[in-house]
DNA sequence: TAGGCCATCTGGTCCT
DNA sequence: AGGACCAGATGGCCTA
């Protein structure tokens, strides 16, 4: 049951819950009633408390739900902390994600940005290693293109995955997908299977990175890795493999 | 209307 | 003892 509180607040999370008087309407003290009934089991904090009147048992019951409460605004808080910083495209038309889609999401986000730092380590060793080598041999080298220069697995990575998310969760990205198979009406929130572990996320991007190239949102700060703007090495295709088979 | 998602209440358990 | 955390139950809202 929601509060009255609760259900005016559009389904916010985290609504701005004021306890007062009012707070704890009749429907509320329904379904506690109701709870009371459903659980009459023998234990209970509160319930075991014949010291107290039954005003101070009824007090006490409703600080430990304001608690709780608190308890659970701060979870969604911290939730809505962490959409924040997804890769996601976030706006008031925009239906956000939900709570295990963003876990899931965050998951995956956080496997992508380790391998490609693994990868960054890796290719960084090999820059120096050939510049020693070079120094010695007194060769002319090619210089490393800035497209091939280790952020891009990183940035070819987000955009699959904002891409994917923004596909299975129908949230628009800057650019819009007009790929068929990602296509979704609006307002339907991302499946989890779309975002677990057991199965490629987006198998059309894997299929093809390239396709989707113009449907990318750009992230600040990062290099822009859609193939309109750069090219996609082949040391970077095997990230599009990583996701959720874990 | 069914199903998904969510907020809330509640009792139980663990920790300090 | 009190608080934090957890899981089960319930009902509301929303979308397909």
């Amino acid at each position: 049951m929601d509060s009255d509180t609760g259900s005016t607040c559009s389904r916010s999370s985290s609504p701005d819950l004021v306890v007062d008087s009012s707070f704890f309407s009749s429907k509320m003290f329904q379904q506690a009633e109701k709870n009371s009934d459903r659980s009459l089991s023998p234990g209970g904090k509160i319930r075991n408390r014949p010291d107290l009147s039954k005003a101070d048992l009824q007090e006490l019951r409703l600080k430990v739900n304001s608690r709780e409460r608190k308890r659970m605004h701060d979870l969604n808080q911290a939730m809505d902390g962490l959409r924040e910083v997804m890769p996601y495209a976030q706006g008031p038309s925009v239906r956000k994600l939900s709570k295990i889609s963003t876990l899931l999401l965050a998951r995956n986000y956080i496997l992508m940005l380790s391998s490609s730092l693994e990868e960054m380590k890796k290719l960084v060793g090999e820059v120096y290693g050939s510049n020693v080598a070079q120094t010695h041999a007194h060769a002319p080298r090619p210089v490393l293109a800035p497209a091939q220069l280790p952020l891009h697995p990183l940035a070819q990575s987000l955009h699959s995955l904002a891409a994917g998310t923004a596909a299975v969760s129908s949230a628009p990205l800057q650019h819009t997908s007009t790929h068929p198979a990602t296509a979704q009406t609006p307002h339907s929130p991302p499946a989890a299977g779309y975002l677990g572990f057991h199965a490629p996320p987006f198998p059309s991007l894997l299929k093809d990175p390239l396709q989707l190239a113009g449907s990318y949102r750009h992230f600040p700060g990062m290099p822009c890795p859609c193939s309109l703007c750069q090219p996609l090495p082949a040391s970077t295709a095997s990230l599009h493999g990583l996701s959720m088979s874990k």
